[in-house]
DNA sequence: CTGACTTTTCAATGCCTTCTGAAAGTTCTG
DNA sequence: CAGAACTTTCAGAAGGCATTGAAAAGTCAG
C-alpha cells in the first residue's frame, strides 16, 4: 500500500468495506465505490471513481446503476459540470433495513414456500403408502425445517419493519459508544 | 424434476437448502448433502451421498470434511459395514450459533480493527496538516463507520452467546407455531 | 503381512461471475 | 441541429472457485 496516510486510510477502509459487502453477497466493487464516495465527502463523477479504483468506465457505470437501484448512492447535480456526480447515502442503518426488506425477506419467503411444497408432496405420498415409515420421518423433519423457516421469516420481517437497532434492547447493556454520534 | 413424490420432495428441500447456505456464504453442495442426510433419517455412506447428489467421490469427501469441521454432520459407525457413515446434526439453532460465533464474529472483529487502523492513519495525517479540512471530514465519517462496526460486533457477540432465539422476545407477538415442535 | 476396499489429495478442468474495451446510444451546448 | 461530451451496453477475456478424475494414502479382515 502506497501513498500518504490519507490515501492509505481511504484504501484501507474501502478494502474493508468491499470484504464486508462481498460477504453479504454483493460485488466487492460496490463496497469500494461506496466507501470512496462516503469518505470523499463531496460528489464524485464516474471518471473520478474510475481513476481512484482503477476500474474501467463500463464497470463503474454498471456498479453505479446497481447502487442507485439499491439507493446506496445518490445522484448529485453539480452546477457547471456536465458530468453526473454521485454521493454516498449516509444513512447506513436505513440502507441495511432496505436491503433486508428487499432481499433477505424475499429469499426467506421463497424458502418457506418451497418447504411447504416439499411437505405437501410427502403428505401426498403418505396417502398412497400409509405404512411407509420412512415417509413419516421425512414429513416430520420437513415440518421442523418449515417451522424454522417461518420463525426466520418472522424475524427478518420484524427487522425490516423496525430497523436493525430494534435488536439493541435485547443486549441488556450496550457498549457506551453505541449511542455516540 | 422426476421420480416419485418422496424423491421429488427431498430434491426440492435439498435445492432450497443449497440456496440458503449459498446465500449464507457456503458452498451449495454442503446444503444439499446436509438436507439429504437430515431427511434420510439414517446414516448414509459417502458413496450413497455421491449417488444421490451426482457428485464425484472426491467432492463428497471434501464436502464431508468441511461439514465435520463445522459440526454440521456427524460420523456414525455402522456395525458390519466398513464404510464410514454420516448423519446430519439436527440442532439447527445450535449450528447457526456456532457458525455465527466462529465466522461472523471473526469477520466483524477484523472490520473493527481495520477501521480503527484507518482512523489512526487519518489522525496521524491531521497532526501534520491540521488545517486540511478534508481530513476532518474523513476522520468524522470513519468514526461513524467504526461506531457502527462496534455496535455490529456487540450484536453478533450477543447472538453468538445467547443463540438466535434470544431475538424472539423483541418481536412482541410471535406466530403461534414458533414454539411448536 | 497381504490384498481389497475406502478415503484423501491435488493438478487439471470447466463453470460462473465480473471486468474490459469498444461501439452504440444519449444528452447537452452552442 | 451538429458535434462534443458523457453514459450505457455487450461480446469476449480474465480470474476465481468448485468439481472431476485418478493416483496416493490409509484402513481393515483374514
Amino acid at each position: 500500500m502506497t501513498g500518504d496516510a490519507h490515501t492509505r486510510a481511504i484504501a484501507l477502509a474501502a478494502e474493508t468495506m468491499s470484504e464486508i459487502v462481498a460477504f453479504w453477497g454483493f460485488k466487492p466493487s460496490l463496497g469500494r465505490i461506496w466507501s470512496l464516495l462516503y469518505l470523499a465527502g463531496r460528489p464524485l463523477s464516474a471518471d473520478e471513481i474510475a481513476e481512484h479504483t482503477g476500474m474501467s468506465a463500463g464497470a463503474v457505470s454498471m456498479a453505479i446503476n446497481e447502487m442507485l437501484q439499491w439507493e446506496i448512492i445518490v445522484r448529485a447535480s453539480l452546477p457547471g459540470d456536465r458530468k453526473r456526480h454521485y454521493t454516498a447515502e449516509t444513512d447506513v442503518l436505513g440502507m441495511i433495513r432496505r436491503i433486508i426488506e428487499q432481499r433477505e425477506l424475499r429469499m426467506v419467503g421463497r424458502a418457506v414456500g418451497r418447504f411447504e411444497e416439499a411437505l405437501a408432496l410427502v403428505e401426498q405420498a403418505r396417502l398412497e403408502r400409509p405404512d411407509d415409515h420412512e415417509l413419516v420421518v421425512v414429513a416430520e423433519r420437513l415440518r421442523g425445517l418449515l417451522v424454522l423457516a417461518r420463525v426466520g421469516y418472522g424475524l427478518v420481517d420484524g427487522l425490516a419493519r423496525r430497523g436493525i437497532l430494534s435488536l439493541l434492547p435485547i443486549r441488556g447493556q450496550l457498549a457506551g459508544d453505541a449511542s455516540a454520534k
